[in-house]
DNA sequence: AACCAGGTGGAGC
DNA sequence: GCTCCACATGGT
């Protein structure tokens, strides 16, 4: 790995995989201009990765922001190896060699998996572009996340409006307890269960989204989002008559241990994106 | 054209 | 503490 001024090259790319890093559900925001290339953005900041089969370039103002983005400290094989004997991980982990998990920016993920819930992938996708084009602050050639403090001041009508459905509400009263004061960065601090329980006290966030928040933007690995591909997973590989969330997530993480966070991920990225 | 989606809130028990 | 159900919307 080079890392420039305003790039970084990665010539190692047994765990590196930019069309499966952004297509495996974690992140909203990129978009493909061609064979190989995709702009992403993140809060307000934005790169660009170009892929061939010989490197992965990243192209940034941001170095450092989208190093850590990229998780491009962590050691993918490592983890691999660990994982690589539990249940169907063998094939899981061969499909997804590339995935990687994404250090994301807690504000935007909460948001975003609250639009999540009961939704369809490219809907959630449609859904955050044009609540970043009406409320995102202009950037020039693009438009940011839109801070809490933004998002606060609309009512359930313009999330609404925007195509949000249901959770409409959700967004205006979430927004509102943030800007308020409700603590992000203090989440880190807490134990797992507890920082699942913290986040649930926040309206349109049940388990299933903590999970996914904790995953995507805190990097906890002790979590396991039970959503209905993981559900078609956990039917495959246990068969049990099991169909209690918290109770398969229980187990899962029992089955896939400290790194259930990264297991869940390439069983759920084979399972949506495999077939 | 139905079905379904990275589930949650709320009512009722 | 559980189970059951309504829920907005549009992609496939």
């Amino acid at each position: 790995m080079l890392v420039e001024k305003n790039s970084i090259i990665i010539t190692d790319l047994s765990s590196f995989d930019i069309r499966q890093i952004l297509d495996c559900g974690q992140i909203f925001r990129y978009s493909k201009m061609g064979e190989g290339l995709y702009r992403v953005y993140s809060s307000d900041k934005t790169c660009m990765v170009e892929q061939t089969s010989e490197k992965a370039v990243i192209t940034t103002d941001d170095i450092e922001y989208f190093y850590n983005f990229f998780d491009l400290d962590r050691d993918y094989g490592k983890i691999k190896a660990s994982l690589a004997d539990k249940p169907f991980m063998k094939e899981a982990i061969e499909y997804g060699r590339g995935i990687r998990i994404l250090n994301q920016d807690k504000w935007e993920m909460l948001i975003s998996f609250i639009i999540s819930a009961n939704n369809h992938i490219p809907r959630i996708k449609g859904i955050i572009d044009r609540l970043c084009k009406s409320l995102g602050k202009d950037m020039g050639e693009y438009r940011a996340f839109p801070t809490a403090q933004k998002m606060a001041e609309q009512d359930e009508n313009f999330y609404a409006a925007i195509g949000a459905g249901y959770r409409a509400k959700y967004l205006a009263e979430t927004s509102k307890a943030v800007a308020q004061g409700f603590d992000l960065d203090e989440i880190a601090n807490l134990d797992g269960m507890s920082a699942n329980k913290r986040l649930c006290t926040l309206m349109g966030i049940g388990p299933k989204v903590a999970d996914c928040i904790l995953l995507f933007a805190y990097h906890r690995q002790d979590v396991f989002p039970v959503d209905t591909w993981i559900k078609k997973v956990y039917k495959d590989i246990v068969g049990d008559g099991e169909n209690n969330n918290l109770a398969i997530r229980k187990k899962l993480i029992a089955t896939y241990g400290e790194y259930s966070g990264y297991a869940q991920q390439y069983l759920f990225f084979n399972k949506r994106d495999g077939k």
